[in-house]
DNA sequence: TACGGCTTGTGAATGTGAACACAAGCACTA
DNA sequence: TAGTGCTTGTGTTCACATTCACAAGCCGTA
């Protein structure tokens, strides 16, 4: 029996990956800061975990540490760029300029992850033609033309009632991921992947977990 | 022996509390448009999940429908505020009025759960004074006065590098649950309940689900 | 009161992820 | 080359969450 792994073919568990932008965006930090390398625990106690969850996660898609060194943090956060599929710049349409929508329009935080907020629209005339952070606003009617322009993320930030459709209009113009504001539920053909957040419902939680007075 | 369970005893799964507000959201949907009663199946669909998992969850908390019928809604929605402690209004104060924060203070969505953002703060003197939506502008050197308002909830929306020292001082002032914008990990005592939302990081894990072209 | 149709509530089985503990391996020193 | 100190990578164990499958129970009807 010759059997050589030439890669390590695992199933990758969703929470590892939920994790690899908090890596990421601590190594990001620290590379900044100018340190070279670092040690799962290190690591795991500036990014609020433990040092075994990292090493494990890591573990399922290579050997990217040095036995009694610790990590490159140049190399591991370029490996886990690539991983994610960061290490081309991102593309994403922002649909529904309002309050939220502006601010990410603004937003300094995308950056770090090689994000790029490249089309804004809404249905409002009077922002249509406005242009915030170098991005003009379009009619939603052009919604279509996101198809040409190969950009495939989507950011809503439209009113509930509008999050449907509007995630509708975005499958059809060839979006494959997107990041849902509205807060409700939207239904998309099984290769669309949704991330939704709803800022309120999250706050919802936390009353249980404090102390009645 | 005649034991009869007052309560139900069992340890409740944190993802169990992290679903609550979903249904939550939901059920009040679903009661505005006037409808009455529901059942696990339905309801699943409508939040996107399924109706064990829906039945599993309330079966923590007591017998909250009737066989054959389903769940009434009305009764539903208050029982799940309550495990919440949504029941009554909770006021939040907001910590950083940039665009992300002056976005929080005019978000219609924290109504429906009770939420009322009721205290604002800021660094920059400019802001300080002003009024959205109701709720002056205050100076972040004045955050102690939350103690004595009984705030307990605190938003954070400030810069990277000022997160932990607002943590610090919310903490300081009372507050035992924080909702944390800022991308980064922020520590607190063990009594106060911190949730992070990184915008962006939702953002960085949709590029790895998504097919390459 | 008995029956049929329907939906809940839940023990048990299955699946998934977290935590552990330690062998493997590198750098440095002598 | 052998030894020491340190940190990774991972098989195994343990804890938690999901899914299943079905008995229990309500309602309407006759």
């Amino acid at each position: 029996m010759f059997v050589i792994e030439i890669m390590k073919n695992r199933k990758i568990p969703g929470e590892t990956v939920r994790r690899l932008p908090i890596y990421l965006r601590g190594l990001l930090f620290l590379k900044e800061k100018g340190q070279k390398n670092i040690s799962s625990r290190d690591l795991a106690e500036f990014v609020g975990t433990y040092p075994w969850q990292i090493r494990k996660d890591f573990s399922y898609f290579g050997d990217f540490g040095v036995r009694g060194i610790g990590y490159n943090i140049e190399k591991l956060a370029r490996e886990i760029k690539k991983i994610l599929k960061l290490h081309v710049v991102q593309k994403a349409a922002l649909v529904g300029v309002g309050n939220l929508g502006s601010a990410f329009l603004t937003y300094p935080g995308f950056e770090i992850y090689g994000f790029n907020v490249a089309a804004a629209f809404d249905v409002d005339p009077k922002k249509i033609g406005r242009k915030i952070n170098n991005v003009v606003i379009n009619n939603v009617s052009n919604i279509k033309t996101l198809r040409k322009r190969k950009i495939k993320l989507g950011i809503i930030a439209v009113p509930r009632q509008a999050a449907q459709d509007t995630a509708d209009k975005l499958v059809k113009a060839g979006i494959t991921g997107i990041l849902n504001f509205s807060p409700c539920f939207i239904t998309v053909p099984k290769k669309v992947k949704v991330i939704t957040i709803d800022i309120a419902m999250d706050l919802a939680r936390l009353p249980y977990y404090m102390p009645a007075n």
